[in-house]
DNA sequence: GTTGATCGTAAGCAGGAGTAGATCATGTGT
DNA sequence: ACACATGATCTACTCCTGCTTACGATCAAC
């Protein structure tokens, strides 16, 4: 039934999508984590950081750096909450909604590259079923 | 057409796949690596460490503290090939192949159950793809 | 106003990863 | 016979990660 072992197959296949998404993001400057958090923030609205770590599933402390750099850069803006004045809330400033923009377009155009040669019906399975994983893992 | 990001896709879900095989590992004493290593023999025939290397993707010095564990519990054998003196081929012991069987039975199960509520066509379409693009990856 | 909890931050630690060099046993080419 | 290349191994080094602790600022509750 599931001969190819659905661990392997997953890693191998991530690790090469990582690898095509390596040299775009080089090009935009970007680290793996950097566009993550930045998809993160273009989808969440107004995070603090502590949520921001939750979504991406980076460490705390960790998240610190990426977002020291990218904030250094003009990409993401941390302002105090004025609700709470503990909590900084993290945005993207114009610059880096830009940035994140580009990479998307440049990461989408690769994906529907690499899944090209797909049978169609498989590849319409493919997406379904892998976002209702994503879904149900949650 | 691709909002999803087949990177953040994959790598939610592989460590949702992981997550599942480690209790099941843990239960057989194997870690991780153990079990790709030993996966990895069994679909190949008498590899050398280096070729056991390249297959299972990690690297050839980090392996050899792998086999030296596994070899002492009896999983697999290391010996001299006739041709090559040099070459070591590694190989599955009884022992080794009925452990990797029962991972492999209990890692089984755990897959088709984590894919029992995808409709079937996608579900059809998602092993498909996964395997096609994996093979065209190589 | 005092106490306790939360958030961002800094610093340290253990583990896991890859790399490089050195060694020993072999094979191969001249 | 000799020089050189290769495979497995060991050691040392560096990098990155996640986890833990500590601390100051702030809030919330009594």
């Amino acid at each position: 039934m599931d001969r190819p072992e659905l661990g392997f197959l997953l890693s191998r296949l991530l690790r090469e999508v990582m690898a095509r998404e390596k040299p775009i993001l080089d090009a935009a400057g970007l680290e793996m984590w950097d566009y993550a958090v930045l998809t993160a923030l273009a989808e969440s609205d107004a995070p603090t950081q502590a949520q921001l770590a939750a979504a991406t599933g980076r460490d705390k402390t960790r998240l610190i750096g990426n977002l020291d750099r990218l904030e250094a850069e003009g990409l993401v803006r941390r302002e105090p909450d004025p609700a709470d004045r503990r909590n900084r809330i993290v945005s993207l400033t114009p610059a880096g909604s830009d940035v994140l923009r580009r990479c998307r377009e440049a990461i989408g155009t690769m994906e529907t590259e690499l899944l090209a040669d797909l049978d169609p019906t498989d590849r319409a399975g493919f997406e379904q079923a892998l976002t209702a994983l994503v879904e149900t893992g949650r």
